[in-house]
DNA sequence: TTCAGTTGTTAGCTTTCGCTAACTGATGGT
DNA sequence: ACCATCAGTTAGCGAAAGCTAACAACTGAA
């Protein structure tokens, strides 16, 4: 089960949403992500199909176990790329914009050597 | 003028195969990005009407002024990263993959400082 | 109770960009 | 001269993923 860059998004945006409150419906990832309503409403059905999110009868979306291990592991890549650009003196912002755009397509192994190096000479 | 990476890959593309040979021909770009004959013709015919390249009469593919100056940062792009990532540790192959995918997302100044940093610590 | 606002869905449009099938036109060998 | 091959184009399909317009369903206040 792999995804684009765009179901990557949405479920990484659950998994934001998820840790500020339980409570996330298809309107907050809509205001999260600045995308339309039927935008999330298609989305949503979609990862819901493949497993990725329940949607519960009031509407609250919720991580499966597996959909939960691919959102923290897209996560782990915005966190890890955007203190790998701070590191190198790029502003918070801007290194944030681009980690959320080079986290969808960096490979697993590019990223792991990417990880071990912050490991070893990153900025604690 | 701005292009997305789909255009950025063509024109990088007719950049390579001209460093190869200035007979560069929309058949050598689809052999060499492996596409269909009319997804590069769409796309030479598009490039062309945005002043990025020229078509002759027989057809050979030259950079406009623009369009080499847009192909060169790409492939700069390219080259640097690809470094980037080999210092780290990631094998020559994965490197080209990944810098191929990143190269057209990584925003200016993130790349500046990638370049930077190159410069002062890498394997120059 | 009725009406307004909030949330979500349906239908359908648009763009991008890959593809195949099928055509045209030139070139070159027999 | 004739036919095969090669290069390029045209027409049109399909998937992904954004959008708006319009509707349905629920909630809460007057």
């Amino acid at each position: 089960m792999s995804l684009q860059e765009s179901g990557q998004m949405y479920l990484e945006a659950i998994h934001v949403l998820s840790l500020r409150s339980p409570n996330v419906r298809s309107i907050d990832v809509a205001e999260y992500l600045d995308f339309s309503k039927p935008s999330v409403s298609r989305a949503v059905g979609l990862l819901k199909k493949e497993g990725l999110i329940t949607v519960d009868e009031t509407g609250r979306l919720k991580l499966t176990e597996e959909g939960a291990a691919m959102a923290q592991q897209i996560y782990e890549r915005h966190t890890v790329l955007t203190k790998l650009f701070v590191a190198i003196g790029v502003d918070e912002e801007t290194a944030e914009k681009d980690a959320c755009r080079i986290e969808h397509y960096i490979s697993e192994k590019t990223f792991n050597a990417v990880k071990e190096h912050m490991k070893e000479h990153g900025a604690g």
